[in-house]
DNA sequence: TAAGTATATAATAATATCCTGATGGAGGTG
DNA sequence: CACCTCCATCAGGATATTATTATATACTTA
């Protein structure tokens, strides 16, 4: 009984996925684009992310090179609540509302930076 | 911003000290107590409190001999309602009901069934 | 099919967590 | 004072967590 909520509390236990589940509280997310807005390599984002789906609190789907991630909408109603009043960094708010996602990540191998792919 | 939270969730991302809530949440009780109805040593225990009361969900206060740990008052209101909604085992509750402090502990001594204390 | 991007997994190292047994202090009581 | 109970802390060992780098896999597209 206790160690089903202890399992979901040890993924919220983590400030990197509680930043992760504060990014996807603004708009679904492909890894590369949380790759951009968190501080630590894709590899652990991609771990990170692992655990939030086996906690249930998120889910993914694949459209087309990107894997995207969405907050489930079938979460216990104390943590959509908690959710619901988490915070959200404002520099990342404004990096998603102004990054498109086909803008952000590939289709950059056309800007005169010259970066190929996000990372 | 997230860290505040992620360690809150880690106090509350633990089977043992989940189940010391829930106890909490039917009455106040003394660590004697708490170490009858828990499967784990008396050290576990109290060290399970002190991070709980690091995380801000309990209080102690000291009565007779014993030490008394209650749940704070003050709770984020999301915690607040998730102790609310969190089940307790039928078999504490009963514990709980029938044992008086005075009676639970140390009155034992003059039991006939030879106990010594608590442990 | 070949090349490149996006993502996941493997291997590993540093650190954190959680248990137990041993020890010690605080306070009550004969 | 002497002893006993309650509780906290220390010391340790086993396991879990989280990061990194290196590598593998999957999908797109030319």
């Amino acid at each position: 009984m206790y160690q089903e909520w202890s399992e979901r509390f040890r993924a919220l236990g983590d400030g990197t996925r509680l930043h992760i589940l504060g990014i996807l509280s603004v708009r679904d997310a492909c890894v590369c684009e949380l790759v951009e807005l968190l501080p630590v390599s894709q590899p652990a984002v991609s771990q990170h992310l692992r655990k939030l789906k086996q906690a249930g609190f998120v889910r993914e789907y694949r459209q087309k090179s990107w894997v995207f991630y969405a907050l489930r909408t079938d979460l216990p109603p104390v943590i959509a609540a908690f959710l619901r009043d988490l915070p959200v960094a404002e520099s990342d708010v404004s990096w998603l509302s102004t990054h498109e996602v086909a803008v952000s990540c590939a289709a950059r191998d056309a800007s005169e930076l010259g970066l190929r792919g996000c990372y």
